[in-house]
DNA sequence: CTTGACTCCGTAGCTGACTCCGGGGTCACA
DNA sequence: TGTGACCCCGGAGTCAGCTACGGAGTCAAG
């Protein structure tokens, strides 16, 4: 169990090494690959993956688009972007989009928030449920 | 196709009628009744659903509550509440579960907005990728 | 009597991002 | 040689909330 857990044996890291370092999992990067979003590595003579070392940084960089609310396809996007030398614009416009989907899920979640709140704040929370300012809100006639 | 679309024939409005009245559709009442959320109505003779006036109070208040984002699932116990006669405190614990929910999805969103908006704004859109602000941003090897 | 809208049912597919399963090979170490 | 951790693969399952499909029966109007 030692020895090939913590140290590239030969050249590269198995699939497994590279989870670890770059804190993600091994069903994920199989994933990540068949998704295009990783390119396939190199295998050694028995079939596994033979890992270099950049694609730690890979990983990272999908971790951190994906923190920044990307979905996978944008990221692939980007990562194509970066790796063909695109241009910066492209990337911008990717980030616009996020952006303004971003915003408008914010806007909704805050609507959400403000509307509960308030029926919260009405609500003492004692007593039968007739007359609860939050069921009868919702029984409302008049609401969209 | 007049007639029956737009009034109830005999007793009670047939599903498509139900729909149009609530702002709904066919298939998701349909759905809602699998779910449990929507008692199943009676029969008429040909075995069409046959719906009370009260069918569209009841869609009413499933759509209002998934405005506030309750799920399906929370819907279904805030309606038994309602119609069971529960205590206005079960009904408060579900508003207030489903409100820290809100609050840290807010936050996450938020968070994602301010790092993308700050990234975005530092990004001139011009030039080539290398250099980015926002590719570098992701190339990052200190973040998380 | 025909047409077209409506209804029935069960089941399958969709989105996104995984996550798990089963069955089999491989590796390092004791 | 055995053990346990690791790796391979394709494919199915998961979550929510619908949405679509196919084939069949029903209804009302012209």
């Amino acid at each position: 169990m030692p020895g090939m857990n913590t140290v590239a044996s030969r050249s590269g890291m198995t699939i497994g090494q590279l989870a670890r370092s770059a804190g993600s999992d091994v069903e994920t990067i199989r994933y990540y690959e068949r998704r295009g979003l990783l390119p396939a590595p190199p295998r050694a003579g028995n079939g596994y993956r033979r890992y270099p070392p950049d694609a730690v940084r890979q990983l990272r960089f999908i971790r951190r688009a994906k923190t920044l609310g990307f979905t996978l396809t944008e990221i692939g996007e980007l990562l194509s972007l970066r790796e063909a030398g695109g241009n910066r614009a492209s990337v911008k416009q990717l980030a616009r989009a996020r952006l303004a989907d971003l915003e408008s899920r914010l806007a909704d979640l805050q609507r959400m928030r403000d509307a509960l709140a308030d029926l919260d704040r009405r609500c003492s929370g004692e007593g039968p449920v007739s007359g609860c300012p939050i069921i009868e809100a919702l029984n409302e006639d008049n609401a969209p």
